[in-house]
DNA sequence: TTGAAAGCGGTACCAC
DNA sequence: GTGGTACCGCTTTCAA
């Protein structure tokens, strides 16, 4: 207490010098110990007393240090959502993270809201990932996928709609679900569809392949193909719906249930009667569109296995060779209830 | 190309020594011109020739190292969210994210699934984060808080309903939303009430306390409180409203909107009488519960802003003897719609 | 079985 | 103005 004043305040972080002076060992003694490494053997009576030692300070390694050292990372860096995508992906995430971290992986999200492309992967370069996951929210440029290879990243991985330059591009290929809604509704006999560009920022990444999918499948299907921007308020639902029958639709895919459901309610308390004059199908078959009445027609996404994906993550690791390219990640099937 | 053979398939990270080199100046000045030290002056030539080199190599600077010299590091530590916790928390979230970094800190969310309390402590000290704020999903413990301390953390923070000790507890006390719910379904004179216990891991978190809450203010309005265990899928909810009517409940608190509206349809497919024969409340306010028919009755909730937390850490952190306490970081009101 | 020491990449003090 | 260099905490080779 005498010899350091601020002792109590603020203590100093234990290292492993503090722990091999208290146990009466050296410090490589200590990391051996401590990382039970198998290529020396060190008597019993030794352990006990660094462990005890490490436990009696609360010593924790520092990563930083180590990796330092090791010259490589096992940290696997997901740019985070800068926006809720819904319980399909939050489900996918957890289980990806989970299987990241029994592969040994550290799995750490980075919030990148707020910075473009080539700045957020200078960002994450710093923190010396051994790969990264992207799943398209914020916009992973080739220079961006270089810088990030260039600073040690084995695997650079795109979930993104679009391929990336350089990274393992595993496409996930959200057009394929406005491509599925819209053929759905001209089966059903209908031939002026709506298509709903939802208007808040940062759904861009999916709305845009999505709606390109519905053009596609309605130049196919000889259907007109209207775009009906929709922000996710009330207000904005019954001012599309009170000029409803003026745009000559006779069907809507909008783009997700959420906003399916809001545009659905809004159409009714215009007296529109669904599906008889006009059909509505959202995507993403969430729970509630089950609920409403009539039941709302939805696409569902099968998505990849978060466990599937930390292995293709722990192959491109450990072979960044491997120049693997897979498709199909996500399956898309319209599912037809009463609202089509 | 013939130096060496391997480059084009692992050229190694550039380091500050190799733009060193390229410019022809020292390790020192490369530090100085990238960092701008202001306490040290350098001709503009040089500067230009570093950056340069820098530019040039694709140089970024190694985040490990850096922290490691200087000590501490500038890392906020969120634990991340095993399961959604709605738009509410993700907005909030986002929010914080956003005004951490524009106070130059790096926001990192730690995956820590399948962890439990002092094992993801550790976990989370070996990054050295300066400070960790935790919204409760996994459980902090007064040896998790202890060890943060102890390996650096200046902050610890907890949003969660209970307080930790040792940790600077702002208390986001969940058990007001309960109470508030119940309340308002006793003043619209209710005494027999139910309250949906939710099954889905991860949650018991928030529905305790709500529960709690919701208990509390039965008692103090001499209403029966019944716990209704509830999954979220159709089979569950239908499973108990089959039972309903021998339950004798005349309302219920449905834990939140997702849940209440899953209940109340399947109530209304049983024949019940929302809200005749049985009140439905949720909570959170979400959208869509507007959508339904009654019109579902919620408690709305008020967050912190997360610009008022990012302040609130940075305080702590550059003061941590300032034991502050705040409450009330979260306001609940109900809001009376039709189903109630 | 254990210890001494080099070195990972960057920073900052001190000398020139 | 710029360069030399010690040091942050940890791992690992080599020697004892």
């Amino acid at each position: 207490m005498s010899q350091t004043p601020k002792q109590s305040a603020e203590r100093s972080v234990p290292t492993s010098a503090d722990v091999a002076r208290l146990a009466g060992v050296s410090r490589a003694t200590v990391s051996y110990v401590l990382n039970n490494t198998s290529s020396v053997r060190i008597s019993e009576p030794t352990r006990r007393r660094v462990r005890e030692a490490a436990e009696e300070l609360g010593y924790v390694p520092h990563a930083a240090a180590r990796s330092l050292r090791a010259g490589h990372t096992r940290m696997v860096l997901l740019p985070a959502a800068t926006f809720s995508l819904g319980p399909l992906f939050h489900e996918f995430f957890n289980e990806l993270q989970w299987a990241l971290r029994r592969l040994d992986y550290t799995v750490v999200q980075y919030g990148s809201l707020g910075l473009d492309g080539d700045e957020a992967a200078r960002a994450w370069a710093e923190l010396r990932p051994v790969a990264v996951v992207s799943l398209g929210e914020v916009g992973l440029t080739p220079q961006g996928v270089e810088t990030l290879k260039r600073s040690g990243a084995k695997a650079v991985i795109s979930l993104a709609p679009r391929r990336v330059e350089g990274a393992h591009s595993l496409v996930m290929d959200q057009s394929e679900v406005g491509s599925c809604a819209v053929t759905h509704l001209i089966q059903r006999g209908r031939r002026d569809i709506g298509v709903v560009i939802p208007g808040e920022a940062g759904l861009e990444h999916f709305s845009e392949p999505r709606f390109e999918g519905a053009r596609r499948a309605g130049a196919a299907g000889r259907a007109r193909i209207e775009p009906l921007p929709l922000s996710y308020d009330e207000e904005s639902a019954s001012a599309l719906a009170s000029s409803w029958r003026g745009l000559g639709l006779d069907a809507v895919y909008a783009y997700n249930d959420d906003y399916a459901m809001l545009l659905m309610r809004a159409l009714q308390e215009e007296g529109i009667d669904i599906p008889g004059q006009t059909a509505v199908i959202g995507a993403d078959d969430l729970l509630l569109g089950r609920l409403l009445r009539p039941r709302l027609s939805t696409v569902h996404i099968d998505m990849v296995t978060g466990r599937l994906l930390a292995e293709i993550v722990d192959r491109v690791v450990r072979d960044p060779g491997d120049h693997l390219e897979i498709r199909d990640l996500m399956g898309a099937r319209a599912v037809h209830r009463e609202s089509s």
